[in-house]
DNA sequence: TTGAAAGCGATACCAG
DNA sequence: CTGGTATCGCTTTCAA
């Protein structure tokens, strides 16, 4: 139905290499040449098919992007950021959603790898070794996690807990709660590692509660539990998670923060307008999506070679409606 | 570098067609033959090669998105509800955002064309004639709008407009605002247009508020404009216009329901978590992403004929904190 | 500067 | 039931 080479070439009167060259590489062609090609393939509505172009380049011009979960805001801010870097250097992206099913991720990428340069993985859920089984093969970045041997970028958690934490103490609290995430999510483990470090360096007691779901819902599920807890303040693995405690606490009429602080992570746009605003841990969120293209652009360039690079992105406490334990 | 179908084949000691086979129609092929094949595939962790299929078959099993704004939580939910179709019948997503840019729209689906069997456009931006241009060509199913001659699926924006002006003049309101979105959504004129034809139903004045973006922030511009008209309700383009206008209400302590009732639309899921909770009109996003990929799956069957589909989803009224106007 | 021919990976068709 | 061959749309030698 659409135009290919060889309509083109017809039309213009030359061979299909010609057109081709005309179309690629300009200066190897006479200009008279150059705009009859030229001029036939604008009348045909000619676009050359990148996946006919793959076939024999060996580039798409596509790159994968595999995420747990869209309904997440935070994925689609760095899928928009990935995008917008792609773009730019002319990558169209292909989009996976697993549903924070691990057992989907592996044979996903294995059916896109064809199609695709490579792929930017968002916080992967699937183990270590199952991802490895691609290096060599499968250009991949990895974001919010590393995974060797792959590039990474990942957020500062152990910075944004610290911060979290210092402001907490600062305020008078003592004991703290935090709410775990997936047990899969790297993420998670690094919150937690960081958080531990924090608390320890305040000297404050940490208490944690259960993984769950990273969702309103997971929020809400361990809210009763972190209430009876002897805790003032509660940090929570995300915003949403933070969100589903706050929701709870409201229909229990436990007062935030009088009675108890919640803080979330990510800094989504729901942080910000729920009333009272979450303090929450802000995530270069964009940032971390454009580095990953350009890792990823990276590691096409020099197949091989160089040791792996990991990207730590900056994370920003911002302040929002906490404040002291009540008895204070 | 990855298998191909030559290396199977050379492996299990047989031709590539009977590899081909083997894997594609089993039934065709001796038992054995089959066997020795899929061991050997799998031992070489062997998966075709879509982009090369789709040459000589027609069908790249990708359908291409197209939509505005990913940072519109209205279209993620969208977004993965024609994943998760779309998986099930084994195609993949092509993902592209436009950033809100009608001329990004045209040149995007040209140069992605070959590499899906078609489009879902999502909200798209650009023109009737643009679009129409496509016909023929290229397969096109058109998400919350209608364009001639394109099937498409748009949510029942009328009925949700009345449902809205039935509640909110039952509550006592007679003057209500509405805060339009950006000049080329379909959406918004549709909205516009139900809620117009809502408006004299019952009888109730119409104040028309300027063309926002269809963000928070748009949302934020012109709040003061309403307060200091004479409405005792407001409905928003969407709930980000909406809970713009909330945000500074709340700024310039505008009593929000008292003083003044807000009406979003899209239910997203902000909507439910904000103080006060967002009374919204529910779409059934799920159901437009599905439906979309139903739609279009019938488009590639037969590939013309029919008149063209549209389906109409419902939409559902949810009410959370809205009150009669305060001098009742 | 241009064209012919080979080939990327897979499938379809036709003999055998 | 199986193998050979042509082909999809494009790029890349290699000669001319």
């Amino acid at each position: 139905m659409a135009a290919t080479i060889k309509d083109v070439a017809r039309l213009a009167g030359v061979s299909a290499s010609s057109v081709c060259r005309a179309l690629a590489k300009p200066e190897q062609v006479r200009p008279e040449t150059r705009e009859r090609v030229e001029r036939a393939a604008s009348d045909l509505g000619y676009y050359p098919n990148r996946a006919a172009r793959g076939l024999i380049t060996g580039r798409t011009a596509n790159i994968g992007v595999v995420l747990p979960d869209l309904a997440n805001p935070f994925f689609p801010s760095v899928v928009k950021a990935i995008q917008t870097q792609a773009r730019r250097f002319d990558y169209a992206v292909f989009l996976s959603d697993t549903d924070e099913d691990p057992a989907l991720e592996v044979p996903l990428i294995r059916a896109l790898a064809k199609q695709v340069d490579g792929f930017l993985l968002c916080s992967p859920r699937a183990g270590d070794e199952e991802l490895r089984a691609f290096a060599g093969h499968t250009p991949i970045v990895v974001l919010n996690r590393r995974v060797t041997p792959f590039p990474s970028v990942t957020a500062d958690s152990a910075d944004g807990m610290r911060q979290a934490i210092g402001h907490l103490h600062a305020l008078g609290h003592r004991r703290v709660a935090y709410v775990a995430g997936p047990r899969t999510s790297w993420s998670n483990r690094d919150r937690l590692r960081g958080l531990r470090s924090a608390t320890s360096t305040y000297d404050m007691e940490l208490i944690e509660a259960g993984n769950v779901a990273p969702t309103v819902d997971g929020g809400a599920a361990v809210a009763d539990l972190v209430a009876a807890s002897p805790v003032t303040a509660v940090i929570a693995y995300n915003d949403l998670v933070a969100l589903g405690l706050l929701n709870r606490f409201r229909a229990r009429e436990i007062a935030v923060p009088e009675r108890i602080s919640v803080v979330g992570f990510d800094d989504i746009l729901l942080a910000g307008l729920v009333t009272p605003a979450l303090t929450t841990v802000a995530i270069a969120k964009e940032q971390i999506g454009r580095t990953g293209v350009d890792l990823f652009l990276d590691l096409l360039k020099d197949d091989e070679g160089r040791k792996p690079v990991h990207k730590r992105t900056p994370t920003q406490l911002i302040v929002r409606a906490s404040t002291g334990p009540a008895h204070l």
